[in-house]
DNA sequence: TCGTAAACGAGACGGTACGTCCTGTCTTAAC
DNA sequence: GTTAAGACAGGACGTACCGTCTCGTTTACGA
C-alpha cells in the first residue's frame, strides 16, 4: 500500500498570487527546521518544545517556521506523518502467522528502533486530546494499519488459516494494542512478546 | 486488594522538625488546588496547564502551590493516583467471563465516565516520557492492574475453565492494551467491544 | 538642652487595657530588632530593607516587629531619633567662634563617625518625601538643631562678638547646610573644611 | 558650559555586532518609558517605583524596560541626568551679585518650579549610597555646578567685586548647600531666601 | 539587466507565565 | 497575651518564550 497519498501535508501553502516573483522558499531551511525540531522533540518532549530553540538551533528565523507551520501542532504532526509513513506495509508473503507477526513487529520496531518511538511518545497526548494533531494522525496512519491488518485476516481467511468468523474490528486492537500499552506503560518489547501476542490470537482465531 | 498502600503520595513533606510551631497547612486549600488543577487539567491539557491559572482559580497564592509540589509533574501526579485508584479491583464472583469482562470494563469506564478519562488522556505523553512521572504510576496503578489480572486469570484456571497454559505474562496487554488503544486512537468504546475482547481472550485459553 | 524630651516614640502602644494581664513584651526582642534593623538599613539601605530579614537576623517572628511598629517607615523613624539625639547639644564655651565650629563639627562628626550616618544617608528620600517619616524628623531633630544655632548667634551677639543684625534665620542653613551637601554629593568632610565654613560666616557676621 | 558632553547615557549599548540586522529600538518606547517613570517616581518615590508599572503605563512590555537598562537603579540615573541638565548653566551678566544670585536661584527653581525637585527628593538616598547612581551624578552634574560657580567667583575677583581670596573651594557649599538643606529639612524657598544666602556670601567676600 | 517581490537572519515588540521573594495577616503550640 | 514558627492571599521581581513586526539583505523571475 502506498501511503503517501493519503496524506496532507500541513505545511502553509505560499500565496497563490506569489507566482509572480519572490524568493522561493529554502527547501534546506525546511529540512533543517525539522530536523531540529525531531531532535528537541524526542530531546525536551511536546510540552517543552521552544520554537524559539528550533529556530536557534536550525540557523534560521522565527518568522520562517511561522511562515509554514501556524503552530507548534503543526510543525509536530508533519513531523509524526513523515516518520510514521514507512511502518505501515505488511507484505503478502503467503503465511498468516508471519503477516500477523508482522502486523505486531512492524509498530514494535518503528517505536523502539527509530525516532518513530520518542516522537509518538511525546504526542501521544496531543493525538489523545488535540483534534486537530489526532484527526488527520487517526486519518491517516490509524487507518492504514487498522487496513493493512483487515487485509492480512482477509487473506488469512481466504486461505484457510482464520476461522470465518474472525474478528476484523478488533483485530487492530488485539494485535497492536499491547505494543502500545507495553510503550507507555512498561514491560519488554521484543519478539518474545510480539509471537506470544499473535499466539494469543492464533489460538482464538486459527481455523 | 487494597491499593491505596503501594501509592506514596508526592505531596512535598513539612520540614519534621517544624512539629514545634507555625501555622498548620490548610486542608482546603489543599483541595482547592486539586480541583482547580483537574478542571484546567481536563479542558486544557498538560502542556497549556498554568499554575497561575490554578492558583487564580482555587483562590490560593501560587507558593501555597509550590509549597506542596515542586512541578506541575508532580502536581500532577497526585491527580492520576487519586483518579485511579477506584477503579482497579475486580472482585471475585465465580464466573470467569464476569471477571475478565470487569478486568476490560474497569478500565473503560474509568476513561468513559470519569474524570480519570481527559486526566489520562492529557498525561499519556509524560507517564510515557517523563519518569518522574512514569515510574510512580506504573509502580502503583499498572502494577495493581496487573497483579489484579492476574488474580483473575489463577482463579480461572483453579475454577478449571482457563487452560493452566493461559498465558498470564501478556493478558493485561491483551485485556487493556486494546481499551488504552482505542482511548488514543479512536473508535468506540462500549460494552459490545468489551465482550468482543474478552470473547477473543476466551476463545484463546478457555479449558 | 534636652533633646530627648521633644521626641515622641513611633513604637505602638500596648493595648491600654493590657495592664490585666498576659505575658509582658520582651525587651530584649525589642532591642534585637532594632540592632538588626539598624545593621541591615546600613548595609542594604532603606529600599531593600526587608522586615523578614531583620526578624531572622533578630531571632523573632516578623509579628513581633509588627506588634511595635506598624510599618518600615515607622522602625526607620524610631532609629533615626535614636541615633541623632545625641550629636545636638553646643554648650557654652564663652567663645563664639568655637561654638560656631561645634555647630558644624557636631553634625559632620555624626555623620562621618557614628551610625548615624549611613542611616541617614539612607532615610534621606524618606525625609524628604514622605511626612509621616519627615515631619517627626523635621519637628524633633531639625527643630533642635536650628534651636541650639539661634542659641549660639545670640550668645555671640550678647557678647559683641557678631553683629546684632546677624542673620539668624539662615544661620542654620549656612552652618549646616554645607555639610549635608558634601554627605550627599561628595567633598571631604574634616575639620579643615568645619573650619572654612566658620571662617566664611564669621567674616561675613563678625562685629 | 556644554553639559551634555560630560554626561554618559545609562542606556544599554547595543551589542556593538547587532548593526548587520533585527528590528530598531522604539524611540517612542523610549520616551513613553522614561515619562512613566518619571511620573511614578515622583508620585510613589524610589523605593516604591515598580517597573511593572511603569511598563503597564508606558504601554509597553517589561522586557523592554530590561533592554535598554538593567535595573531600577540605571533608569532613575537617566531621568536625573535628563531633567537636571537645563539647570547648571549661570550667564555671564556682568553683575556679580546677579550672578550669584542665578547661582542659588537656579538650583532653588529647579527643585521648586520642575519635575526634577521630586524626582531628586525621592533619589536623595541613593544618590548618597549608591555609587552606581552617585557617582555618575557627582561627576556629571555636581561637577558642572561647581565649575559653574568656580567661573562666577573667578569673574567677580576679576572685576574687582570679591576678594581674591575668596574661598572658591566652598562657594559652591555655601551658596547651594542651604538650597538642598531646606530640600530636605523643610523651610521656604523664596526669592528672599536666596537673596539672604547671596548677602551672606557677599559680606564675607566682597572686596 | 534590471526592477519587483517574496523569503531570509536578526532581533525588538507587547504580552503571558514562570518560580522566587516579600508583604502584612493569621493560626498554631509553648510559655 | 506574647512568643517563634510558619502558612496564608497577594503581588512584584527579573527571565524566558510567545507570535508578530520591522529591519537590511539575498535570491529568483519576468519584463
Amino acid at each position: 500500500m502506498t501511503f503517501g497519498s493519503a496524506t496532507r501535508s500541513p505545511t502553509r501553502p505560499l500565496d497563490p498570487a506569489r507566482s509572480r516573483g519572490g524568493r522561493p522558499r529554502s527547501e534546506h531551511a525546511h529540512q533543517a527546521i525539522l530536523s531540529a525540531a525531531r531532535e528537541l522533540l524526542m530531546a525536551e518532549g511536546f510540552a517543552a518544545l521552544r520554537l524559539e530553540h528550533v529556530a536557534a538551533r536550525a540557523g534560521v528565523g522565527k518568522a520562517t517556521i511561522y511562515r509554514r507551520w501556524a503552530s507548534k501542532e503543526e510543525l509536530a504532526q508533519e513531523l509524526l506523518t513523515q516518520l510514521a509513513s514507512p511502518h505501515i506495509a505488511v507484505p503478502n508473503s503467503d503465511n498468516t502467522r508471519e503477516e500477523l507477526l508482522a502486523a505486531v513487529v512492524n509498530p514494535m520496531n518503528a517505536v523502539t528502533e527509530t525516532d518513530f518511538g520518542p516522537v509518538i511518545r511525546a504526542l501521544l497526548s496531543q493525538i489523545a486530546t488535540d483534534p486537530s494533531l489526532g484527526d488527520p494522525f487517526r486519518a491517516s496512519v490509524v487507518q492504514a494499519r487498522r487496513a493493512e491488518i483487515a487485509r492480512v485476516v482477509e487473506r488469512g481467511i481466504a486461505r484457510g488459516d482464520l476461522r470465518p468468523d474472525a474478528d476484523v474490528d478488533v483485530a487492530t486492537e488485539l494485535l497492536v494494542g499491547p505494543v502500545y500499552f507495553r510503550l507507555m506503560f512498561g514491560g519488554v518489547l521484543d519478539l518474545d512478546f510480539a509471537e506470544r501476542i499473535v499466539e494469543a490470537f492464533m489460538r482464538g482465531y486459527a481455523a
